[in-house]
RNA sequence: GCGGCUAUGGCGAAGUGGUUAACGCACCAGAUUGUGGCUCUGGCAUUCGUGGGUUCGAUUCCCACUAGUCGCCCCA
């Protein structure tokens, strides 16, 4: 019996992993310019955590949380996402008394979620996520989004569409959803049974259904624009004023919902336009979450903040034919003749190693000619040559695998030819 | 959770109810007894996801399971 690796899980091997170092140290870059720092709070919570933030009525907590009991009789959920566990960690560390404020934090890292894998669905991804706590200002709000925007425009992605919306405070949203449940609840029938039963726990997802899309009842549906009250309103056209100053191009949607629960104000969906995506185009979504640090247990403070998955960037990626500048080949190999060079190839292997070049050589016994081949595989830029002629002559022979050319070079001098030769 | 499709060597992929399971790539060896990328020659699956059934006989038919994949729901 062999061992698979769980469903929805990828390894992620030596060829394709260099991307997600580039995309990874792009985030970091990029944070690092805006001023996020680094926050890694752990992979599990308590349950109860993502029940009282994520809320207890969407999908996550009702049918994709990777939930457990440990040793110690606790529930213990893997996250499903990761604001959640910042907002804990900010307020257990009392972030909120850092002089500092906003406070501006970035993760990345693994998310679990229970479900059925798909095209750009797993159940282990990798998020990359940040998160500004403590400003109630809309500068911070374009600040945010302009931040996703640029690390995709960064790698060269073009086919993006970035939609807003405002879900307005919690007056506006009451005003609307008493709005929504009179225009639907005559006719609700008409509707599918998802539907049905958003009624009365949500009637703002109602406006999210893909089944009823086309009903009348949709494009006559109130919408949350008209309900949002002065402040929200203000609020909501300052955040656009901003994008539009920072020259980010966006779609007002007034459809857009985020899933989770803690969401008010501002919400922003990232989708890829590209050809050929499949059914899931959502690259990066995000929003306003004042009032889930007061939830989590701290003091009243605003916050907002996106989270993208790596998985669905490099799928975008690929979907737009753009391959990133991952650096490949070693700079040079050393191929040895007899057990004498054999010995020698150790010691002058080490001696590049130590001088900083990307070196190897054969362990596999192999002849000189499948020696050439294997430095021809690893994309070797240059090839010494050891053999016993050279030995005895304290000479080695250096050849460019580029031109062909091949010139022998006293062996102590070596290190720094071949060092000066790779410049 | 629901539905469609799929499952053959390291990878891609053909195939048939019945003696040796195509082919391509990769890999290894030789032609070239110390020189890669080209060429030629040879080698490389007692075995067709797992389990069960039908049959004289199954990789090929049936069922279940597992996994992949695409879609629904929903999301990143």
């Amino acid at each position: 019996m062999s061992f698979q690796i769980p469903r929805g899980t990828q390894d992620i091997l030596p060829g394709e992993v260099e991307k997600w170092q580039y995309v990874e140290q792009v985030a970091r870059e990029l944070c690092r310019r805006y001023n996020y720092q680094e926050i890694r709070t752990p992979i599990f919570e308590h349950t109860e955590l993502f029940l009282r933030s994520v809320g207890d009525t969407t999908d996550i907590v009702q049918k994709e949380m990777y939930t457990f009991e440990d040793r110690g009789g606790r529930s213990i959920t893997l996250r499903p996402e990761g604001t959640a566990s910042v907002v804990r960690s900010f307020v257990e560390n009392k972030m909120y008394g850092n002089p500092n404020q906003p406070v501006k934090l970035y993760y990345m890292g693994p998310m679990f979620r229970y479900e059925r894998p798909q095209a750009g669905r797993f159940r282990q991804f990798v998020q990359f996520g940040v998160e500004a706590l403590g400003s109630n200002d809309p500068a911070i709000d374009a600040e945010v989004v302009a931040l996703a925007m640029e690390m995709y425009r960064s790698l060269g992605l073009k086919k993006l569409k970035l939609v807003i919306n405002s879900l307005g405070d919690v007056e506006s949203r009451k005003a609307h959803r008493q709005a929504l449940i009179d225009h639907f609840k005559p006719r609700i029938g008409e509707l599918c049974e998802d539907c049905q039963s958003r009624l009365e726990k949500n009637p703002m997802r109602i406006l999210d259904c893909k089944k009823d899309r086309d009903h009348e009842l949709m494009a006559t549906a109130p919408s949350i624009l008209d309900y949002l009250n002065d402040e929200s309103r203000a609020y909501f056209e300052k955040v656009q004023a901003y994008l539009t100053k920072l020259g980010v191009e966006f779609e007002v949607d007034s459809r857009l919902v985020r899933g989770l629960d803690y969401y008010n104000h501002t919400a922003f969906e990232i989708m890829s336009n590209a050809e050929g995506f499949g059914a899931i185009t959502t690259l990066c979504g995000g929003g306003r979450y004042n009032g889930l640090v007061e939830e989590i247990g701290g003091p009243e403070t605003p916050g907002i903040g996106f989270a993208l998955s790596i998985e669905r960037l490099l799928a975008a990626l690929e979907a737009e034919g753009i391959s990133l500048p991952v650096s490949q080949g070693i700079d040079c190999f050393i191929v040895a003749l007899g057990e004498k060079a054999k010995d020698e190839s150790v010691i002058l292997v080490n001696q590049l190693r130590q001088a900083g070049l990307s070196v190897e050589k054969d362990y596999q016994d192999r002849k000189v000619k499948a020696q050439l081949k294997a430095a021809d595989r690893l994309n070797a830029k240059y090839v010494a040559i050891l053999g016993d002629d050279e030995l005895a002559n304290q000479v080695i022979n250096l050849k460019n695998m580029a031109t062909g050319e091949q010139t022998e070079v006293p062996l102590n001098e070596f290190v720094q030819y071949v060092k000066k030769a790779l410049e």
